[in-house]
DNA sequence: AGTATCTCTGCAATCGTGTGCAAAGCAGAT
DNA sequence: ATCTGCTTTGCACACGATTGCAGAGATACT
């Protein structure tokens, strides 16, 4: 590899020299800037960023940390903050925590000790569960953007989607649509699937429609899914709408629907959560509550910058909350109105 | 940040010697080492990858370079990848590349800026677009395998798949089934799905079954997609059968296939090529060929790694080609026997 | 001509680690 | 007491860049 020591001997110049020849410096005479320029662009120069970083004490790197990369949620939001860094100079470092304790901690050691510039740190379904290590990180100057639910986030930077309001959407579009029988169906109760319920329920009692308890269902994995529909479909008085608390559980229910006969959305509406493009794929095309995958890699990025470069007017920690849209498409309708009850025709 | 210095001091010896009891070096007194390594992680010591990347002049760390992140094939990939990689003792650095010429270079100069010890660079439709800059890049010592199509590879490491022979497999699949009105329909003709269409090509031709040009439809977008299937099954003699080049494909030829009112499979058998999670998400789950991933991205990363490391027994250039699996799921099935033409019944 | 000013360049230190080499300390043997 | 050999430690340099400071030349001004 050829350092600047190598193009300062064929300039004939010192490597202080070509250094601010080639930062641009004005300290530099023109004529021996363009010639060491050339000299430089010739030999295939190409500056060493690990010595570089050493001397500046930054590394233009940001670590990004995200529990999984399956669920098609992450690679959208990667995408998306993989451009915002770009723009803003900084290059990513990918790491798949697996929302696991050890391998969460393990991801924060490594971008500590590569010294990344700032971390952007995505929460699973358990939360932040490296605490002592991300608040560790933070102590010693390293700034950390928070994605997602985090208990106790007072002394934190975060950014989230209010999942209440979009619960609040979603059910008010059901409401309205003349939904009475609703069942909700998610994982286990992280935060933000709480939330998104609290919001949705909120709604529905507002409104004075019930929320039973058989219309529950809890799932922990695919097979989950199919059982909970199962059980749905066969109650004596079974539900006329189905909100999955995300657009992937979404798809096993369209499966599971189909497999018992259940056309969407003439018999069963369906709705869910995230707008991933999975949900435009699925037919009826679904829909969902989301569109916020885009402002909020914007505010990740651009909160962690302002950080890092310390141009943010607000020190204290902030919180910033993007508001998803409701997307309303085919996989929802009226709820058909059995043996048109009130016509007695049944 | 705390130094090797720092804890020197507490210690009361060099950093020198630090530097060895951290690193367990038997040239330090097994006493001392103890209290060294007990002060270091009193003091939360952490070790400073950047100033020991370039000591070293090796920063274990490998970029992986992927067009781009939306079609679901490539997460899957990153996540293996990434697993073989963590395996391996190295972080990864992604960037995509856009597909893009200018942008594709810009990847490789900053890894290459990085020091980056290898380079994992998976190919977009248009193959290796920064050719020369990979090139320069491996000339100077930079490991780099390339995963996916490339003109004249000769003197390139190379994982792919075997996608003629995969080709082969669906067509033999559908020809055995029975269907001899077979459609094709993929993006244009890089070279991966060439392939792919080549086998498929070839068994058909041994069996007889004619490949008729207005059965072979060529899309830029969705959008063609939309078109071309409209266009397929308003033919006077329609195909019984289409094959996508990709999954992500056949997905919207579903959802075309739907609002015209024909159903998989019985009146269409559909068969994708890739075997992404999405084919299960479908309904009728769609056969086609795959589950490669997982090998190739573990051949990818060993080869990598032992080039990295020079272990590798050949030092000529390798093609490493993993050979898919014919996935049989419920979207293909026999052609419906139009009118039982051979009874007359017509 | 002498001096002040300005422009340009080089010297040398620094970032935090790793490591070859020398040397100090110590024990045992003669 | 001296020598040998072994263990343990420190000195000092290197990795490749950035940058403050001093000084060399050139120019202008008195």
């Amino acid at each position: 590899m050829v350092t600047l020591e190598d193009i300062a001997l064929k300039a004939g110049v010192s490597h202080s020299t070509v250094s601010r020849a080639l930062a641009d410096s004005p300290l530099v005479n023109p004529s021996t800037k363009e010639r060491i320029k050339n000299l430089a662009r010739e030999a295939g120069y190409q500056v060493n960023q690990v010595a570089r970083n050493l001397k500046t004490r930054s590394t233009k790197t940001i670590g990004l940390v995200v529990p999984e990369i399956s669920n098609p949620f992450y690679p959208e939001l990667i995408q998306r903050v993989a451009d915002h860094a770009k723009l803003a100079g900084y290059s990513l470092q990918l790491h798949l925590s697996a929302a696991d304790q050890e391998s969460e901690s393990d991801c924060i050691a490594s971008l500590s000790a590569n010294r990344a510039d700032g971390v952007l740190l995505v929460t699973g379904e358990r939360g932040l569960v490296a605490r002592s290590q991300v608040n560790a990180l933070a102590a010693s100057g390293t700034p950390v953007v928070i994605m997602g639910w985090v208990e106790d986030s007072d002394h934190l930077d975060l950014v989230a989607g209010d999942d209440s309001a979009g619960g609040r959407e979603l059910a008010k579009h059901l409401a309205d649509l003349g939904h009475t029988r609703i069942a909700v169906l998610g994982k286990a109760p992280h935060r933000g699937a709480f939330d998104r319920l609290v919001g949705f329920g909120d709604v529905l009692r507002e409104r004075g429609i019930p929320l039973l308890p058989e219309m529950s269902i809890e799932v922990k994995n695919e097979e989950d899914v199919r059982l909970g529909v199962t059980r749905l479909v066969a109650l004596p008085d079974p539900p006329t709408a189905i909100f999955a608390y995300q657009d992937s559980l979404a798809a096993v229910v369209y499966r599971q629907l189909e497999e018992a006969g259940v056309s969407i959305p003439n018999e069963m509406t369906v709705v869910g959560f995230d707008d991933l493009d999975l949900a435009t794929y699925l037919s009826p095309r679904l829909t969902t509550v989301g569109a916020h995958i885009s402002p909020l890699a914007s505010a990740f990025v651009s909160l962690l910058v302002s950080r890092i470069q310390g141009t943010h007017p607000e020190p204290a920690p902030q919180s910033i909350i993007v508001t998803p849209k409701l997307i309303v498409r085919a996989s929802s309708a009226p709820p058909r109105s059995r043996g048109v009850a009130f016509g007695g025709l049944s």
